[in-house]
DNA sequence: AAACTCCCCTGATCGC
DNA sequence: TGCGATCAGGGGAGTT
């Protein structure tokens, strides 16, 4: 979604300059590697890995970045008042810039070399795209086929499926009709049916601009509406829209699984 | 390999 | 109203 309204904005754009806060994220920005990859060069293309956006340069460099949970992109004036936890500045073409607000600073911000990019930490351990001509049945079937573990944590690690966060996850389990606590293994017949809720959940996803909370905004300052198609997510002890059944909200790994343990098996 | 726990950080909300 | 506890869309490190 990010990257959706990030594009037909930034590609063509020269980076003029970069300003950074000074705050660590999950690791510290090197200003310096940045602006080495960013200033003076011109962005040719937008692209997305599971979580990652990355923006690919005219200096041969592309920049990396995940917005964690609480991670925006957003366009504005120069002159316009920076909001709280605006941790990057990207300087555009006169007057526009690009920034990039994080509160918890739980995101990525980092620039590699066209080269280093995919065999880099965060790319190389990613999984299959599930929106990717190559995730198919059959590889779906196969990962699931190799673990033992249960699908909430199968579909949540990055390296089978990436992209896949809580809130999809608990989505995709909920039309496929899979418990979130029945072994991957022992869900291989069903993985037709769960890849199509996987990519059926991230197109309706996309569809609806994202899923907001609270006073979430894309790059546009639109507000997504995704949160209102949820059938599962945050909503305990309301009816499930399938079945009726009351819905449960359980704990898996730390993370909050919502799911109807009347329908979903 | 997989399952734990704890950690990073800020902000909203809830119970008292 | 104030205050501490709890929880939140993510992921990594360290330990069993």
């Amino acid at each position: 979604m990010v990257v959706r309204t990030l594009r037909p904005r930034l590609v063509g754009e020269r980076i003029r300059g970069v300003e950074t806060s000074g705050l660590p994220l999950r690791a510290p920005i090197n200003r310096k590697a940045l602006e080495r990859a960013c200033v003076g060069a011109r962005v040719d293309a937008v692209r997305r890995i599971g979580k990652y956006w990355l923006v690919d340069l005219s200096s041969h460099y592309v920049l990396l970045g995940h917005l964690g949970m609480t991670g925006r992109l957003v366009f504005a004036d120069e002159d316009a008042p920076r909001a709280p936890h605006t941790h990057a500045i990207f300087q555009l073409r006169k007057g526009l810039e690009l920034r990039y607000v994080d509160p918890r600073r739980f995101g990525v911000l980092r620039s590699y070399t066209a080269e280093e990019a995919p065999t880099s930490p965060e790319l190389s351990v990613l999984g299959v795209d599930p929106l990717e001509r190559d995730f198919t049945v059959d590889y779906l079937a196969a990962a699931l086929q190799k673990s033992k573990r249960d699908l909430k944590a199968f579909l949540m690690d990055q390296s089978r499926v990436a992209g896949l966060g809580n809130i999809y996850v608990c989505e995709a389990l909920w039309r496929a009709e899979l418990s979130p606590k029945r072994r991957s293994d022992r869900a291989v017949k069903r993985a037709a049916a769960l890849h199509d809720a996987i990519v059926g959940v991230l197109r309706d996803g996309i569809e609806n601009r994202g899923t907001s909370f609270s006073d979430y905004v894309d790059a546009e300052g639109v507000a997504g509406g995704n949160q209102h198609a949820l059938a599962v997510y945050g909503r305990e002890k309301a009816a499930c829209r399938r079945c009726g059944a009351a819905l449960r909200r359980i704990v898996q790994a730390g993370r909050s699984t919502f799911f109807c343990a009347r329908c979903q098996k």
